[in-house]
DNA sequence: CGTCTATTTGAATGTACTCAAAAGCGGTGG
DNA sequence: CCACCGCTTTTGAGTACATTCAAATAGACG
């Protein structure tokens, strides 16, 4: 059942776990069936969670003083996602998280999450990789979102993640990379114009 | 002459370091001395060095195809600086670190860090508390380069530090914010004239 | 004082935006 | 099976804001 979580723990430490290690983490992780678009993590609430994504879709978000969505991550399978903010802090979050299809999570609280990280050396080298990773991937969005354009921007992404259009809609593809619904779709027609 | 880097663990740690801790941590900072406008990380270069500024101001910047300058982040007294991808990979820089004042930087390597992590629990701590930091407030900027328009962003940005214009010339200010030096000095004489 | 660099200002341009409406698409119920 | 509804995407026209190019002014430093 808890499967992906241990290939992906291994494949990121380029180490396996032993028996033990993966039992005693398996009983941290708790299952959760989420439908389509059900927010799980609410900007202003208390969230110490830390959840894998075992299959399905989602997007990290805020809400502006417009009432605008600005997507900051969306997260496919074999993602780690939540608000790291409040989980490790224990203040309200900062962000919201939605399912964008009927998705499967494990979720892990604040208290395992620590146990996990004194019992399991293993699990504690894992998560610090895997926030390290995630903040020089915020890095290089901040300096791509400075140096490139809508348009460039646009076709890193999809040469990264081909088939994020097939699962996502266009018009928060559109929110992550900071323009309009409609300014994407006029970037698109340009594309296909050029070729 | 190592007290900063103590006070400054001390403080995110909330928590002291003994005598002996302190010790062994000081032998493992070596203090670099250097001018104005030096370029200390190289982009394309392996920099294995994590940098407590001690005293004095930098800047973290990539060039861009157009060969424009982005600022990624500043460094001041009480920072910690480097390129964290060339140091955690081993393989060449995503940045570039360059002194705005003469500066003092404590700097350690990658093999001393590992030893530090290993002997010294508390300064593991600190660090991964150190990463958690600047990942969070990276993505808050991606959140608030999104949702704010870059009047606001300067505003935020001189609110919380309220120095970095004294300290700062004019068009790195700019080229942090994601605009030209033109549009911040358009920007700051429209804001004078609303007073 | 003169030179070099940074900042300001002006005018024209361009890119993404807003507002608005039409077209496309998927699902539901008659 | 088709008509309708809601939602997403596309398209059009006018607008706003930052950009570019250019030149003038201001500041810093020798």
């Amino acid at each position: 059942m808890h499967n992906n979580i241990r290939k992906n723990i291994e494949a990121k430490l380029n180490q396996r776990l032993t028996a033990a290690e993966f039992e005693k983490l398996s009983g941290w992780f708790v299952p959760i069936q989420l439908e389509n678009k059900v927010q799980f993590v609410n900007e202003n609430q208390i969230s110490r969670n830390l959840y894998f994504v075992d299959s399905g879709a989602t997007h990290t978000f805020i809400i502006d003083k417009k009432g605008e969505l600005h997507t900051v991550q969306f997260g496919f399978e074999g993602y780690w996602i939540g608000d790291m903010y409040s989980f490790f802090s224990g203040k309200p979050a900062i962000f919201n998280v939605e399912t964008l299809e009927p998705t499967t999570l494990f979720a892990m609280n604040y208290v395992d999450f620590e146990k996990a990280c004194k019992q399991i050396t293993k699990f504690e080298m894992f998560f610090r990789i895997l926030v390290q990773n995630g903040y020089l991937n915020s890095l290089q969005r901040i300096a791509s979102t400075f140096s490139e354009d809508a348009e460039q921007r646009y076709l890193s992404l999809i040469k990264k993640q081909p088939d994020l259009l097939q699962r996502v809609p266009q018009y928060l593809v559109a929110s992550y990379l900071g323009i309009k619904p409609q300014s994407l779709s006029r970037i698109r027609q340009k594309l296909v114009k050029k070729k």
